[in-house]
DNA sequence: GCCAGAACTCTGG
DNA sequence: CCAGAGTTCTGGC
Protein backbone atom coordinates (compact mmCIF):
# COMPACT_ATOMS: atom_id res chain seq x y z
CA UNK A 1 0.00 0.00 0.00
CA UNK A 2 1.28 3.54 -1.19
CA UNK A 3 0.69 6.59 1.04
CA UNK A 4 0.60 10.33 0.13
CA UNK A 5 -0.47 12.94 2.65
CA UNK A 6 -0.50 16.68 3.51
CA UNK A 7 -0.09 18.55 6.52
CA UNK A 8 -2.05 21.87 6.25
CA UNK A 9 -3.55 24.36 8.79
CA UNK A 10 -6.66 24.46 9.84
CA UNK A 11 -8.82 26.89 12.33
CA UNK A 12 -7.62 24.89 15.47
CA UNK A 13 -4.02 24.20 14.54
CA UNK A 14 -2.54 21.64 11.94
CA UNK A 15 -4.16 18.83 10.20
CA UNK A 16 -2.67 15.92 8.44
CA UNK A 17 -4.99 14.30 5.43
CA UNK A 18 -3.59 11.16 3.91
CA UNK A 19 -4.75 9.00 1.14
CA UNK A 20 -3.65 6.17 -0.97
CA UNK A 21 -5.15 5.62 -4.92
CA UNK A 22 -8.51 4.56 -3.52
CA UNK A 23 -9.22 7.44 -1.66
CA UNK A 24 -8.42 9.19 1.38
CA UNK A 25 -7.30 6.87 4.54
CA UNK A 26 -6.64 9.12 7.47
CA UNK A 27 -7.26 12.91 8.83
CA UNK A 28 -5.32 13.58 11.98
CA UNK A 29 -5.12 16.87 13.95
CA UNK A 30 -2.54 17.96 16.50
CA UNK A 31 -0.28 21.11 16.36
CA UNK A 32 3.21 19.56 15.49
CA UNK A 33 3.83 18.50 12.58
CA UNK A 34 6.33 15.76 13.23
CA UNK A 35 3.89 13.90 15.60
CA UNK A 36 1.03 13.41 12.76
CA UNK A 37 3.27 12.28 10.80
CA UNK A 38 4.69 9.86 13.54
CA UNK A 39 0.87 9.27 14.02
CA UNK A 40 0.65 8.51 10.75
CA UNK A 41 3.01 5.56 10.52
CA UNK A 42 2.07 4.02 13.62
CA UNK A 43 -1.46 3.71 12.06
CA UNK A 44 -0.31 1.65 9.22
CA UNK A 45 3.14 0.43 9.94
CA UNK A 46 3.65 -1.63 6.58
CA UNK A 47 2.50 0.70 4.24
CA UNK A 48 5.11 3.15 2.43
CA UNK A 49 4.67 6.33 3.33
CA UNK A 50 6.00 8.63 0.46
CA UNK A 51 7.52 11.68 1.79
CA UNK A 52 7.46 15.22 0.76
CA UNK A 53 4.19 14.28 -1.09
CA UNK A 54 0.99 16.19 -1.83
CA UNK A 55 -2.76 14.94 -1.43
CA UNK A 56 -5.41 16.28 -3.73
CA UNK A 57 -6.13 20.22 -3.10
CA UNK A 58 -10.08 19.58 -3.54
CA UNK A 59 -10.41 16.53 -0.72
CA UNK A 60 -8.74 18.66 1.59
CA UNK A 61 -10.81 21.77 1.13
CA UNK A 62 -13.94 19.74 1.42
CA UNK A 63 -12.59 18.51 4.53
CA UNK A 64 -11.96 21.91 5.84
CA UNK A 65 -15.22 22.84 4.86
CA UNK A 66 -16.57 20.51 7.50
CA UNK A 67 -16.18 22.98 10.36
CA UNK A 68 -17.73 25.87 8.28
CA UNK A 69 -20.60 23.55 8.73
CA UNK A 70 -20.85 22.82 4.90
CA UNK A 71 -22.67 18.99 4.70
CA UNK A 72 -20.15 16.16 3.81
CA UNK A 73 -18.45 16.03 -0.13
CA UNK A 74 -20.63 13.28 -1.79
CA UNK A 75 -17.48 12.59 -4.08
CA UNK A 76 -15.11 12.54 -1.08
CA UNK A 77 -13.59 8.86 -1.65
CA UNK A 78 -12.54 7.09 1.29
CA UNK A 79 -10.63 4.26 2.25
CA UNK A 80 -10.70 2.70 5.66
CA UNK A 81 -10.22 -0.83 7.02
CA UNK A 82 -12.68 -1.80 9.81
CA UNK A 83 -14.52 -4.42 10.91
CA UNK A 84 -18.30 -4.86 9.95
CA UNK A 85 -19.13 -3.24 13.65
CA UNK A 86 -16.73 0.05 13.02
CA UNK A 87 -18.62 0.36 9.90
CA UNK A 88 -21.91 0.15 11.63
CA UNK A 89 -21.28 2.66 14.48
CA UNK A 90 -18.83 5.12 11.97
CA UNK A 91 -21.94 5.53 9.18
CA UNK A 92 -24.04 6.38 12.68
CA UNK A 93 -21.66 8.62 13.60
CA UNK A 94 -21.69 10.63 10.04
CA UNK A 95 -25.42 10.53 10.30
CA UNK A 96 -25.40 13.39 13.16
CA UNK A 97 -26.07 16.32 11.78
CA UNK A 98 -23.68 19.78 12.10
CA UNK A 99 -23.93 20.99 15.61
CA UNK A 100 -25.54 18.31 17.78
CA UNK A 101 -24.52 15.35 19.47
CA UNK A 102 -25.06 11.77 20.59
CA UNK A 103 -24.18 10.03 23.67
CA UNK A 104 -22.48 6.54 23.52
CA UNK A 105 -25.63 4.71 24.63
CA UNK A 106 -27.77 6.25 22.17
CA UNK A 107 -25.40 5.01 19.07
CA UNK A 108 -25.61 1.65 20.95
CA UNK A 109 -29.52 1.61 21.40
CA UNK A 110 -30.18 2.66 18.33
CA UNK A 111 -27.72 1.83 15.57
CA UNK A 112 -26.48 -1.62 17.25
CA UNK A 113 -29.22 -1.87 19.04
CA UNK A 114 -27.95 -3.45 22.15
CA UNK A 115 -27.62 -0.73 24.62
CA UNK A 116 -24.72 -3.30 26.35
CA UNK A 117 -22.74 -2.33 23.62
CA UNK A 118 -21.97 1.25 24.60
CA UNK A 119 -19.00 0.63 25.79
CA UNK A 120 -18.34 -1.43 22.38
CA UNK A 121 -19.24 1.66 20.35
CA UNK A 122 -16.80 4.15 22.25
CA UNK A 123 -13.65 1.56 20.96
CA UNK A 124 -15.33 1.76 17.63
CA UNK A 125 -15.05 5.64 17.82
CA UNK A 126 -11.73 5.65 19.04
CA UNK A 127 -10.61 3.60 16.41
CA UNK A 128 -12.12 5.95 13.82
CA UNK A 129 -9.42 7.38 11.38
CA UNK A 130 -10.78 10.07 9.45
CA UNK A 131 -11.57 13.10 12.03
CA UNK A 132 -13.94 15.44 11.22
CA UNK A 133 -14.92 13.11 8.39
CA UNK A 134 -16.34 10.67 11.21
CA UNK A 135 -17.46 13.26 13.72
CA UNK A 136 -16.55 10.84 16.73
CA UNK A 137 -16.52 14.50 18.34
CA UNK A 138 -19.69 14.85 18.50
CA UNK A 139 -20.32 11.74 20.87
CA UNK A 140 -20.56 12.40 24.99
CA UNK A 141 -21.24 10.66 27.61
CA UNK A 142 -24.35 10.07 29.21
CA UNK A 143 -23.88 11.35 32.29
CA UNK A 144 -22.95 14.99 30.58
CA UNK A 145 -18.99 14.24 30.27
CA UNK A 146 -17.14 14.44 27.25
CA UNK A 147 -15.31 11.14 27.27
CA UNK A 148 -12.25 10.89 25.58
CA UNK A 149 -11.07 11.75 22.42
CA UNK A 150 -8.18 10.00 20.06
CA UNK A 151 -6.65 13.67 19.18
CA UNK A 152 -7.33 15.49 22.86
CA UNK A 153 -10.47 16.01 24.89
CA UNK A 154 -9.50 19.65 24.99
CA UNK A 155 -9.40 19.55 20.64
CA UNK A 156 -13.26 17.53 21.36
CA UNK A 157 -14.72 20.12 23.30
CA UNK A 158 -13.47 23.21 21.14
CA UNK A 159 -14.85 21.23 17.46
CA UNK A 160 -18.38 21.24 19.23
CA UNK A 161 -18.32 24.28 20.82
CA UNK A 162 -17.00 25.51 17.04
CA UNK A 163 -20.05 23.67 16.04
CA UNK A 164 -22.31 24.74 17.82
CA UNK A 165 -21.42 28.61 17.63
CA UNK A 166 -21.66 28.73 14.36
CA UNK A 167 -25.65 27.13 14.05
CA UNK A 168 -25.95 30.29 16.22
CA UNK A 169 -29.26 28.37 17.24
CA UNK A 170 -29.84 26.99 20.56
CA UNK A 171 -26.82 27.11 23.00
CA UNK A 172 -28.93 25.48 26.61
CA UNK A 173 -25.91 22.56 26.33
CA UNK A 174 -24.65 22.26 29.72
CA UNK A 175 -21.00 21.28 29.03
CA UNK A 176 -18.48 21.33 31.98
C1' DG B 1 -2.01 -19.73 19.85
C1' DC B 2 -4.74 -18.75 24.17
C1' DC B 3 -6.07 -16.06 27.90
C1' DA B 4 -6.10 -11.75 30.66
C1' DG B 5 -6.52 -6.97 30.87
C1' DA B 6 -7.38 -2.35 29.02
C1' DA B 7 -9.82 1.09 26.26
C1' DC B 8 -13.59 7.65 24.45
C1' DT B 9 -19.31 3.43 28.75
C1' DC B 10 -23.43 2.32 31.17
C1' DT B 11 -26.53 -0.29 34.17
C1' DG B 12 -27.96 -2.90 38.10
C1' DG B 13 -27.11 -4.68 42.68
C1' DC C 1 -19.07 1.44 44.89
C1' DC C 2 -18.23 -2.88 42.22
C1' DA C 3 -18.90 -6.00 38.61
C1' DG C 4 -20.36 -7.28 34.18
C1' DA C 5 -21.60 -6.72 29.24
C1' DG C 6 -19.87 -6.18 23.78
C1' DT C 7 -15.62 -5.40 20.69
C1' DT C 8 -10.82 -5.03 19.60
C1' DC C 9 -6.01 -4.97 20.60
C1' DT C 10 -1.83 -5.98 23.10
C1' DG C 11 1.24 -8.46 25.89
C1' DG C 12 2.59 -12.56 28.51
C1' DC C 13 2.87 -17.32 28.77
Amino acid sequence: MHIRYSVVDYPLGRMLVAATSQGVCMVSLGDDDDALRAGLAAEYPSASIEPNSIVSRQWIDGIVAYLDGQPPQPDLPLDLRGTAFQWKVWRALQAIPYGSTRTYQQLAREHIGNVGAARAVARACAANPVALVIPCHRVLRSDGGLGGYRWGVERKRCLISREVAHRSTSVDEAMV
